[in-house]
Formats: structure tokens, sequence, C-alpha cells
DNA sequence: GTCAGCTTATAAACCAGTTTACTAAACCGA
DNA sequence: TCGGTTTAGTAAACTGGTTTATAAGCTGAC
């Protein structure tokens, strides 16, 4: 493969020459410039892009840590992030997790030596100190959809309040004082943003007070049909008439149990999902769900990260939410009981 | 951050000496290691990536080139890859060509100006000259799903004929003569061998001559809505009485307007699938379809990518072919009307 | 005592670019 | 024709590793 200083010699010129022309540092007369680009075309010359990456000391790479590629979810973000990377001419390099702390660790020792110009990080399990640290030793960083506390990384999430607050207010205004609140590991932001949210709106104004079960878990179709299981086991009066399932692998699972014992969705019990990436319109019935931007989460991760000058020390993170929006479908319906005077709230 | 000679000078030996003993080409005394050792800890030294990549003149990356991330099947084909990358201490850098013609070709420049030690293609229409020009300046490229025909490089589909072969079987044993079949663009091979695999399942010894509309279009939503709309324009005596959609998208689409018109599955309309990626399971009915061993293409992909030593010129290209299992569910029955004997084959 | 052979290294070339600081030649005006 | 300014380019250092060929010092055998 031709190199710089073949291509230098043929075209009768230096090294230095051919570089500085190729980048745009140096103007050259009209026979010189022809001669370079002769010289390239027929050698067939490429830059070696190891030889420009270790001159120039960034690799016009970021990386993409998350837990999972093939889940919905992550894989609409993966797209996301690369189209804009696309834009912005880059590469992306990514590394699944898969649910294992150590694989979180070992990746982000993998980018921290593997020097991408950055990294974009979102994990699905309570951080440790040690995650942290090592995100802070990287200059560009950003910490996407769920929280790691110690992380001076700007941030950005989904309003995953307002999205709970939305699915409570849908569930309460059909008249559901009784609910099931499936969520996922509960020391994480998502988790608990998503239920303090779903409290606020079902407790309406002038309602009498709702009274919620908080099955926490993963998120995953295996927890989901854990959950449902659960709900089953509930006899009439302490099973609720609504169920919150905050994310669309627990939709999934949960729908399979009641579905295989027969529940009539909406009418024996109202379903209310969070994400809607998947087909959820197909559904059985079609259910109602609040919708992450994870699209706009995937661009804009990267437009932080290539934006931000590394962390500043000086000032605490920042937080950046994006918009979640209702999308009402056909799995909500007014519960067949009347509402239960003597309930309480949050169990 | 510190370099080899940083640490070298601290070790109080040569950069030689340092480098051949992390790279176990040299056995050293137990004073001068453990010396070594404690001036990387001290000095918290990591290699420059650029630099050993630069040296070495590879970069322990592959690139993976798809259509689509957040699609099902190709998210899922993109974490098989991954996963099997990270087994061989491998990354993978992902581009997604988004259905376009002109990024596959400049993606397909990308990777070979970036070095990546190998490149993994999976396209969705059909292949130029250009394209598999360009795939054959590389060293090591494998084919993935969809051929390139002109591609010398070692190539790897899921087995598409028995797929249609199995698809039309079940739908044959099932009673229909009548069938619709919803296919992606009709120049690609795995379009190709889904028809013929279908048509020769149709054509089981001792029935009737089938009855068979082609529908071609994309592997996309929308196509699979039109599709239905075609499917809804016709008639009762030129209504099939079985769909096959051969991919998630199709059916997806498909059943989208099936269901708004109201048409019952499988009673009015028996529909069989292809992929078997989505949650077909909680479709309302759930879908029979045959499955793509997706994940074992993705891991297979990345163990024929590094077995070979780029394609050898002399043997013609070698295809793998990775068995599809048909996935019964509830969404064949038997036909209402009774066969239509007056038939023609394949319109 | 000296030579072979082992242990323990090392100097220097090499990978292929980028960039800084510098210069030779041409040109231009006085 | 001298000095100053462009024009057109270059030599060499630099990025940070890997690797080959070589050498210094020591031990043991003859």
């Amino acid at each position: 493969m031709a190199n710089l200083q073949d291509v230098a010699t043929a075209a009768g010129v230096s090294k230095a020459t051919v570089s500085r022309y190729l980048n745009g540092s140096l103007e050259l007369p009209e026979r010189t410039a022809s001669a370079i680009d002769a010289a390239i075309k027929a050698l067939d010359y490429t830059p070696n892009p190891h030889a420009r990456r270790l001159s120039l000391g960034r690799s016009d790479t970021v990386a993409l840590i998350v837990p999972d590629i093939a889940s919905p979810f992550f894989a609409t973000l993966v797209g996301a992030v690369e189209a804009e990377a696309s834009v912005m001419g880059l590469s992306v390099a990514l590394y699944a997790t898969l649910n294992s702390p150590e694989r979180e660790l070992s990746y982000l020792d993998l980018v921290r030596t593997g020097h991408a110009d950055g990294l974009i990080f979102v994990t699905n399990h309570p951080a440790t100190e040690r995650m942290a640290a090592k995100l802070n030793t990287l200059r560009r960083c950003v910490v996407v959809d769920e929280d790691v506390p110690e992380a001076a990384a700007p941030k950005l999430f989904c309003d995953n309040r307002q999205g709970g607050y939305l699915a409570g207010r849908h569930l309460a205004e059909a008249g559901h004082r009784h609910a099931l609140f499936i969520g996922g590991v509960d020391q994480m932001i998502s988790g608990a943003r998503r239920w303090q949210g779903f409290v606020e709106g079902m407790a309406l104004p002038g309602l009498p007070p709702a009274r919620i079960i908080r099955h926490c878990g993963q998120y995953t179709v295996e927890a989901g049909r854990e959950a449902g299981r659960h709900f089953l086991d509930l006899a009439a009066p302490e099973r609720p008439t609504a169920i919150f399932a905050t994310s669309d692998e627990l939709l999934i699972g949960l729908c399979e149990v009641l579905t295989e014992a027969g529940l009539a969705i909406p009418h024996e019990v109202s379903i209310i999902g969070f994400d809607d990436v998947g087909p959820l319109h197909l559904f059985a019935p079609p259910v109602t769900a609040v919708r992450q931007p994870v699209r706009a989460l995937g661009q804009r991760a990267l437009q932080v990260l290539m934006r931000a000058d590394g962390p500043s020390a000086d000032t605490a993170p920042t937080e950046e939410l994006l918009p979640v929006t209702l999308i009402v479908r056909n799995s909500v319906a007014p519960p067949v009981r009347a509402f239960d005077r003597n309930t309480n709230s949050e169990e």
C-alpha cells in the first residue's frame, strides 16, 4: 500500500508538502497541486488512519456502552447515536455489557485505553463508586438514560417523573384507585422517578386516596412474567384494577401471563406501558403507553458529548430532561368494581 | 499521560525491555520485572492504542455495516456479533446505511481507509458492481444475510429456501391452495429463495396445483401495509386464503391493516411470518412463523471472518447456510372455502 | 585463561502520518 | 542593486509503540 512518502516522491515534492496540501494548510500552484493529485490517483493512496490518529491524538470515534443491543429500546438508541455520528463524521464503537458489572468496568477500561474521543455510557444497574471513578478519568463522557450519581459527566435522561405522572393521571381519570406498579431496580433513577410521578398522578385532587402496590425487579420480560403471576395470585379485593408496566419488556412478560390466564384487557384489568418502542399497537388489545423520545435521546447524547470540552470540574454536572408523551390506545378502561372506600396509599 | 519511555526511565531500563516484557517476548528476573510493574502502577501507564495499532498494523476492530440498527432483526444480529467479538477480544465499529446505496459505498470507503481488521457486510438492496469491487479490495470480509453476487468473500445466509418450503408446506397441510406471498426486493437472494421454497412447499404431491400471488416490495412495515391493502382490494374468489409475510416488518404492517379492517385471523385468513425476532407470540393471535437463527448468524459471521486469511483468490467464494425452524402458533387454520378447482400457479 | 553459551538486556530502525520553524528563490519597488 | 516581501516549499522533530540485531556480563568446561 502506498504511503505519503511514495506520493511525495512520485509528485516530486516532500512528504510535508503533500500532507499540508491534503489538509488544506498549504496553498499550492496549479502545477504542483495537479502533480500531487495525479500521484495520489496513480498510487491509489489513502492515508493510514492509525498513523493519522497517533499523530493527531484523536480517533474520530466515540464509544457507546449499552446494556444490551438487541433490546428494541437500546437498539433504537444505538441507531440514533450512529445516525448523528455519521452526520458529524464520527465512527461508533459499540459495546454491550449484557447486564454484567464486570463487563461494564472492563469495557470502561477498554475505552479508556482505546482512546475513543468520547464515551456515551448507559447502565442498567446501580452504579458503584469504582464505575464513577473510572468514568471521571475520561475527558469526554455523557451519562444517558440511567444515572451514575458520582459521575461528573453531563447527564441526559427522559422526563421519567413526568412519564410516571402521565400514566398515573390517565389511570386516575379512568377511575382507577388501586394499581400495581411494576418497576425496574428500585435504586435506579428511572424507576424511582417514574414511581414518584405515578404516585402524584394517581393522587388527583378530589379523589379518594390511591392504593398502589409496588413491585420491583428488572426491566426484563421474565420480571414482567413474574409480576404478572404475582398479580394473578391476588384475590379479588386485593387485586388492583390497573397495572403500570414501566418498560416494554415488563409489559411483554406481563401480557404473556395475563393472556395465558385468559384475562380480558381492559375489561378485567387496565394496562399502561412505558417506552413504546415495540409494536404495542399490534398487541391484543393495542396498549396505551408513555412514549420515550428514544431517538432524540441518542441524537442529543452525541451533541452534548461533542459540545462539552470535558467535564468542567467547577460546576455541578448538568442534567437535561427530554419530554415524554402519552400515547392513548385501548388498554385502559374504567374499573368494573366501584371505588373501594377503605383504602390506603402506597404499600 | 505517561508513555513507554517514562516507564522505562522510572524502572531504570530501556523502552524495548518494557515493551517486550509486557508483550511476553522477554523473560525477566524477579527484580527487574517488579521494578517495571511498580513503575507502571506508579505512573498509571496504559499503552497508547494508536501507536500500538500503527506499529502492529492492526486494530483489533471489526467493522459491521448493516442497513438499519433499530430493526429488531439487525439489532439482534449486531448484538450477536458484538458478543462474539467481545469473546475474541475485538471491538466492533458499527455503521448503518439506512437503505442508501451511497452510504453503503461511502462506509465501505471509510472501512477501507479506516483499516478495520475485517468487515461484516449486510446489504438490503441489489448489489452494484462498484460495491462488489470495493468489497474485493478488502483483505478480510464476509457477506451476510443477502448476497453480493460478484463479491469474492465468504458468504453466510440462513436457509431461505428451506424456510420458504416450511411455510409453504405448513399452509398446504392446513389445506390452503391459494396464497399471497409478500416478498422483499425480488432480485435479492433471500426473497428469491424464500419464494422458490414456498412454491415447492405449497406443491405437495397429490394436491391440486396452488395459486400464488407474488407481491414484492421491501422488508418494511409500510410495504406490509401496502400488501395488506392490496389483499383487501381483492374480492372473494380472487382473495387468497393465506398470506406468507416474509419478514417481521412486513408482518407487522400486514397485521395492522388486516386488524383495522376487522378481519379475523386465522378464521378469515391464515397468516405465516418469517424471522420471528419480534414478540409475535403476543400478537392477536400469536403468529406462526419461520424462525431465522439470527444470533447464530452473527456469531458465525465473526468466526468465518477471523478464520479466513483473506479471500483465497483461486477458490470460489464459500457459501454457508444456517438452518431455520418453523414455530407453530395460532395464525394458521384450514380455509373456510373448499378448494378452488380451476386454479393456476404463480402469477 | 579462554571460549562457548546463557542470561539480561539495549540501540536503533520502523510503522506513517502532522507540524513547526525555516529557507531558497522570485519578485517588486526605490 | 539592495532590501523587503511573497511564494513555494522543506528538513526534521514528534506522536508512542514494536522488533531485529546485537552486545555486555557471567558461568562453567576444558
